[in-house]
DNA sequence: GTAGGGTTAG
């Protein structure tokens, strides 16, 4: 077909802008965006009619694809044709740069617009630039934007999907009761909030612990006619499972089903992983067996998620029956499944079919990463075989394949200093800071136990000066080790001191006291 | 061209 359109294109006759635009999206979504991109070339040299809708087209290809470098070149194309772009083509622009997160840009590329194309940026315009805000933290600033539309943009005010999205902004930054005021205020605008908006907020209350404000306000809009959808019902079961209250989590999911919602794979997963996480893992196969049964094909993370509950519940052998069944299933195990089966049997001890899995991982195209070394560093760790975590630690180091973190570290620091061998942890804490790797109210709390049995408690003050000097916050362990030790030693002093962020050690009161200044 | 839910491994 594409031959035929070019060899009437030779012959003079074009094919409309309309069904270019077709060929294109047809081209793109049929994952054949080369092809599209020739076509469009080899009209526009022929001098055949193009206007923006196909390049519109060809662009939202290349964004799925993610090639920005090709989206530019389209651009400039364009230009070179004397093609005007429309406020589409700067709506797919826009949306690309804030999927990536680039706002910025994208506030640039809106500036641009209004300026020397002279285009006047309609409301899909600053929606999506509010919600790209939203996403990256920076509320404040599309609240801003909303003013201005309300203020300045005649024939382009803020909708309900402006509001939405920033709603979404302000619950996901925390701020519920902001996002319920934008609720109020959309009204009063006699903006009609939908489904999303209930959704959106009864998510934000689910993530900031406020479940009951979250089932209250879904109730109260349902008798109101303003009904949530699925997603409503799966940030409930969420929460309910993260309090560990699985009862009420399977009531909201038995609801859903009476108020005439069928579960989507979503709410499978949700709870699923909700009853693995309290190690039900019966119950979570008996989900696991009725998503099959529904129709749906359980993905990577689901298989995950059950192979390591059950490992981590001691029914190794239904872990590997599961491991089967998703190998023969068609969902390729990722690096991630590698990992569970890895550290499972590194665990257990059993180190040669942990270097098996670790050779069928790479043969299968998975790059071990820093965790598979942490679950094989740990496992010696708790197999009392510090020297060769070591071996292993010092393996990495050396390479530059994979950096040893905070948690590697961590893991060796605390094996160490379960041991007494006090002298490698200290040298350890120095290497993880001269290698910037990230030190944890952890990594501290089990030197700090160490130290006070070897009554070391300069040392301590020295950590625990350094501990203010990385900014890292003492938690409840911390303070339980420091209050028995230093009460006892009639250091309460230094521990206040510490405590309010000020620099504890002998003879170095000036620097304490800057630091207390700095902090306040 | 714009809005909403689960992500597992050390």
């Amino acid at each position: 077909m594409i031959d035929l359109v070019l060899k009437f294109a030779r012959l003079g006759v074009f094919p409309t802008s309309v069904w270019t635009t077709q060929f294109v999206t047809m081209l793109s979504w049929k994952r054949k965006i080369n092809s599209a991109w020739n076509l469009l070339d080899e009209l526009m040299k022929l001098e055949a009619p193009v206007d923006a809708a196909p390049c519109n087209a060809l662009l939202t290809g290349l964004g799925k694809e993610m090639d920005i470098k090709k989206m530019n070149a389209v651009m400039v194309k364009m230009k070179e044709a004397e093609i005007q772009p429309d406020v589409v083509t700067f709506g797919i622009l826009i949306n690309h740069l804030c999927k990536h997160r680039r706002l910025d840009q994208a506030l640039e590329v809106l500036d641009k617009m209004q300026g020397e194309m002279s285009i006047e940026p309609d409301v899909v315009i600053f929606n999506t630039i509010i919600d790209g805000l939203s996403k990256v933290g920076r509320q404040e600033e599309a609240f801003e934007l909303v003013e201005k539309m309300k203020s300045q943009h005649r024939g382009c005010s803020p909708n309900t999907v402006t509001y939405n999205c920033l709603i979404d902004g302000f619950c996901k930054a925390g701020e519920i009761d902001k996002g319920i005021n934008l609720f109020h205020e959309m009204q009063e605008m006699e903006l009609v909030p939908n489904a999303i908006t209930v959704n959106t907020l009864v998510h934000g209350m689910c993530m900031y612990g406020r479940t009951s404000n979250a089932v209250r306000f879904f109730y109260e809009m349902r008798s109101k006619g303003l009904w949530g959808t699925a997603v409503s019902y799966t940030s409930l079961i969420d929460a309910f499972c993260k309090v560990n209250n699985i009862a009420r989590a399977i009531e909201i999911f038995d609801e859903m089903v009476t108020d005439g919602f069928p579960p989507d794979s979503y709410v499978y997963y949700t709870l699923i992983s909700g009853l693995t996480r309290a190690g039900r893992m019966n119950e979570a196969l008996t989900y696991f067996q009725t998503l099959k049964d529904s129709g749906f094909s359980p993905d990577v993370v689901c298989y995950n998620v059950l192979i390591s509950g059950l490992f981590n519940t001691n029914k190794a052998d239904k872990a590997r029956e599961i491991f089967e069944e998703m190998e023969k299933a068609g969902a390729r195990p990722d690096g991630v499944t590698y990992n569970t089966l890895i550290a499972y049997h590194a665990k257990d001890g059993n180190f040669i079919e942990a270097r098996k899995l670790l050779k069928k991982m790479v043969n299968e195209g998975h790059v071990p990463t820093v965790v598979t070394y942490g679950a094989l560093i740990h496992a010696y760790c708790l197999n009392q075989k510090v020297n060769e975590a070591m071996a292993l630690f010092k393996e990495l180091r050396g390479s530059s394949k994979v950096t040893p973190n905070g948690v590697i570290y961590n893991i060796l620091i605390d094996c160490l200093c379960k041991k007494q061998d006090v002298q490698q942890a200290l040298a350890l804490m120095d290497d993880m800071e001269v290698r910037g790797a990230k030190a944890s109210a952890n990594t501290f709390n089990a030197v700090f136990r160490a130290l006070r049995e070897e009554r070391m408690v300069n040392k301590a003050f020295e950590l625990m000066d350094r501990m203010v000097r990385q900014g890292i916050n003492p938690d409840y362990m911390t303070m339980d080790i420091l209050t028995e030790w230093l009460s006892g030693i009639g250091e309460m002093e230094k521990l206040r001191r510490f405590v309010e962020g000020c620099t504890v050690s002998e003879g170095d009161h000036a620097a304490g006291d800057g630091a207390a200044a700095a902090a306040s």
